[in-house]
Order: structure tokens, then C-alpha cells, then sequence
DNA sequence: CCAAATTAGATGCATTTGCATCTATTGTGT
DNA sequence: ACACAATAGATGCAAATGCATCTAATTTGG
């Protein structure tokens, strides 16, 4: 007997892309109803994080669009609001006079901190019954995996 | 030697939280650049497609808010907006005095058939060259794997 | 070297979103 | 049967978002 229609490969890839979609939307939606997020939301803690995580504590906004999902004018609007309640802190570039250089503030590196220890056990909590930890690596494998092999994002 | 830091249970399921939303962000990235999200937004489509794959045809509105990551009051706009072009129907849930069901028209039908074949091809073309068929199949079953370990979802 | 094209980021404005709240209906305990 | 809580969905309103556009700086092609 033939291979089926939901053997195909296009099904494959797209059975496989929708279920990573509503694992994505059914983990953010617990996460969400945590306490962490009634002080910042999804998006201003990722610039938190994402900035956290950068080695030299500078990273250019543009950089920083490829990790968020927003489109370029909102994560301006949204790092105006960071900076507002300061929790970054803005610097011209100095090899390029249109960029702009972010960084955590002292503030800002606090909170994230806090709400980073919140978030790293309600992840623990949700996704640690759910996969074993070789799984949870496979998954992370092929997560990291697709991603690397999308070469570079549209702006 | 004794495990190091980066295997420690807690950071294994972060590490793997954060991979596969990472991912989700850059797949997504590259579907709405896109032709296919001019027409309709992600939100907007993914209320047309899960209402495409009700067996019943009709859907409750807190049913569809589960599939969504979107508020009940941005979800009943949302429908709204769709019900004014014409994509889907209401009508009073039979059982229920203060529900709706919701149904596609054929027209709404017809532009999520549309929409799903660009971005059925969309998605082959993204996740295709990047895991094999063997390899999607595992992502599906791992993430298929932790949104049925989630239990209900908070409204 | 200079004009044209490109890029980074900001801003006006309309649309979308979420929170709080409201109405209507259903479920529950006594 | 009846008061009270819980649930489904709608709505006012402020905040967030995206599109189109703008300014300024850089890069490119001749």
C-alpha cells in the first residue's frame, strides 16, 4: 500500500509547525496567568532579557528587533517606555550616527532578574512533568536546529 | 564529576523553553513577510482555520479562545470584525442562552483554503530543508507531548 | 567627490488589544 | 423555589501595535 496523504512531506512540515504553534500559545498562555507578567509584559521582558544576555551589555536596536516579535516602529515605542521607567538606558552608536546603543540599567538588570526567577520555575514547573530531560534536550535540539537553518530574518 | 550547572533540571527546561519559543518567533517571522498575511492577520486566520477543522462546523467562542492567544474581549472583536466581512456566522448557542457558536460562511471558507495553501507551502519551504522527515515527526510528538501534559488552559 | 539609494530610528494616525466592568443566563446550596 | 455565585460574551476606555512616512546618517555607483 501506497504512502498515505499524511505521510507526505508538505503534511509532515506543517503538522509539525502546528504543533509547535499551539505548544508555543498553550505554554505562554499558563505563563501568563503567573504573577511575573502583571509587572512587565511578554514582549518588555524579552528586551529585558535579551539584553541580559548580551556580552558586552550594548546591543543596537535593530539587533535587538530579531528576537521580538514586533514590528520596528513598536519595539522603538516599547524601549521609549523602558527608558521611561528606567529600567534601560540609551547611548547614540559611536561607529554609526543613526544607531542607537541600549543597556539595562542597574534597575533594570534587577527586575529582570526577579522576574526571571519566576519565570525559569513556573518553565521548570510546566514543562519539567511534561518531557523527560533527554527529550527536553532533543527538543531543544531541534528547535535550535530549525532556527539556525532560517538564515536571516526579514525586517 | 558531579553535573554542571547547565544540567540542572530547571535550566534544562528553561533551555528548551526558550529554544522552541525563539523558533516560533523566527518561523513566524518569515510567514508574515509573506503574501499570504496581507489579507488576514495571524490571529485572524487562525480563527478561520480552527474553525475550518471543527468537525461540527460550529464553535463555541470560549472554545475558539483556548486555540488563541488572545483575550476573551479581543476575541469577541476579532470575531466581529470577521462576522463584518462576511468570513463567519453566528448564531445562539441551542443549550446555552449566553453563548454563540460560530461558523464559516463559504466565503470565509474559501479565503482560509486560499491562505492555507500559500502558507502550507510557506512552512514546507521553511521547515523542509531545515529537519528531516524523521526529525519533524519527533518535534511534532515532543510538543504535541508537552501541550497535552498542560491540563486547561486559564482563561 | 557627489548624487542617488539604502538604512536606522522616530512619529502621526488608525487599528487592535487588554483590563475592568456590565448584562444576561446558568448553576448551586439551602 | 430562591438568593447567590459563577460563566459567556459585550463594551467603554486607555494603552499597545502596525503602516506609512519622515529625518538623518551612511553606503554605493559613476
Amino acid at each position: 500500500m501506497a504512502a498515505g496523504k499524511s505521510d507526505s512531506p508538505v503534511r509532515l512540515a506543517a503538522e509539525a509547525w502546528e504543533s509547535l504553534f499551539r505548544a508555543q500559545v498553550a505554554v505562554m498562555r499558563k505563563l501568563q496567568a503567573g504573577p511575573a507578567f502583571k509587572k512587565l509584559a511578554l514582549n518588555e521582558y524579552d528586551v529585558l532579557f535579551t539584553l541580559s544576555r548580551c556580552p558586552s551589555g550594548w546591543l543596537r536596536l535593530n539587533e535587538l528587533n530579531d528576537n521580538v516579535l514586533l514590528s520596528q516602529s513598536s519595539l522603538s515605542r516599547l524601549v521609549e517606555r523602558l527608558e521611561k521607567r528606567g529600567l534601560v538606558c540609551r547611548m547614540p552608536a559611536p561607529e554609526d550616527g543613526r544607531g542607537v546603543l541600549l543597556q539595562l540599567t542597574d534597575q533594570g538588570r534587577e527586575l529582570q532578574k526577579e522576574i526571571g526567577r519566576e519565570h525559569v520555575r513556573d518553565i521548570s514547573a510546566l514543562v519539567g512533568p511534561a518531557l523527560t530531560p533527554a527529550e527536553q534536550k532533543e527538543l531543544r535540539r531541534l528547535t535550535d536546529k530549525l532556527r539556525n537553518s532560517l538564515g536571516p530574518l526579514p525586517r
